[in-house]
DNA sequence: TCCATTTTTTAACAAATGTAAAAGGATGCT
DNA sequence: AGCATCCTTTTACATTTGTTAAAAAATGGA
């Protein structure tokens, strides 16, 4: 688990003391595409590292479902709310394709947070990074039309334009499917 | 110094000893409206905590500047890209008021993470409360119309909205100010 | 108070996006 | 292969939002 994990970007800048505090508790999964992993209504106890396969995040609305992020290898995953603050959470956690993951018990990973600073600091980069990343797309949402967001996402994620669904990349871009197509029909 | 820090919210999670060594790193700071504390195109060597006034971030576009965050009294403040990748941002911060800060270099800020398995935990919970606070904002731009998050904002937030220009929640609300003035309108 | 400046509202029109329904494609299962 | 299901595109129309410009209202200083 040692090796495999030293093999995973994210854990990289760790050192070799921490990376073995983390395989103690760090299990290898697999679930079949399809599989809901992570349920808005409960409390999600764990902790999961994509090693291969894509997942999706989606919340449930009225009359929509809104994705609204996207996971692919390498990638965490988790139910915000339940790592951060122990409730049910909003989002949906679905995986695309057959998934193989490092799941990690949340209560573990917080006690490695509390006796570990070098973890502690690397969970705060963590989150720090997504909020970032998470912010630019806020922004972007306001500065750029549909169909220069749509020219981003293929620039950036080619991979996921072939692997995922266009309903499902509509709605993670803000847009309905049908100005997705007009969008790509260069409308 | 300590006592003050002891009356911030965000503080109060500290141990005596962790505010202690906060204390030492801390100064109190008084800037005027209209003071552009945060530039885009430099590196913000410092963290601020604002004790009172109000201020916002935003981004500059071609032809629009677009507000995506208001800092009230308790809230952290700080160039998320020089915090984050030491690098220059894409936000500006202007004090929409007279503010009272607590100011802290991000040099000490950084130490005391790598030194304080309790303050980089503090700094994790952080990043991880304005991340979730993000995505929500990301999702309800896709679930929900302007004049429903408009009244979000008046609800939740009654007493920017009377110290705010309507221009400035326009563009935090992802709408132009003509949108806001017709929803305000009633039509 | 008066004036200049900024902010907010209103109006008319244009553009973008949404909705609903239908048709065409693709996919997967038996 | 054939069938059912799901995904994607297209069309027609409705609605929302943006753009530009002007007027009204509010603000701040001399």
């Amino acid at each position: 688990m040692y090796q495999q994990l030293k093999n995973i970007e994210i854990f990289k800048s760790l050192s070799d003391d921490s990376l073995h505090e983390f395989a103690k508790h760090a299990q290898d999964i697999n679930y079949p595409k399809g599989t809901i992993l992570i349920r808005a209504d409960r409390v999600e106890p764990h902790f999961y590292v994509l090693q291969s396969g894509i997942a999706r995040a989606y919340s449930d609305g009225e009359n929509q479902q809104i994705t609204f992020w996207f996971g692919e290898s390498g990638n965490v995953l988790f139910s915000f709310n339940s790592y951060i603050n122990n409730k049910p959470g909003y989002e949906n956690i679905e995986l695309l394709e057959d998934c193989r993951l490092i799941q990690i018990k949340l209560a573990d990973l917080f006690s490695l947070y509390n006796g570990n600073t070098e973890i502690a600091n690397w969970g705060r980069k963590m989150a720090e990074q997504e909020l970032i990343a998470t912010e630019r797309r806020l922004i972007d949402r306001s500065f750029k039309g549909a169909a220069e967001r749509y020219q981003e996402f293929v620039n950036q994620s080619p991979a996921l334009l072939k692997r995922v669904a266009l309903k499902h990349i509509a709605s993670y871009l803000g847009v309905t499917q049908v100005t997705l197509s007009r969008i790509r029909a260069g409308k």
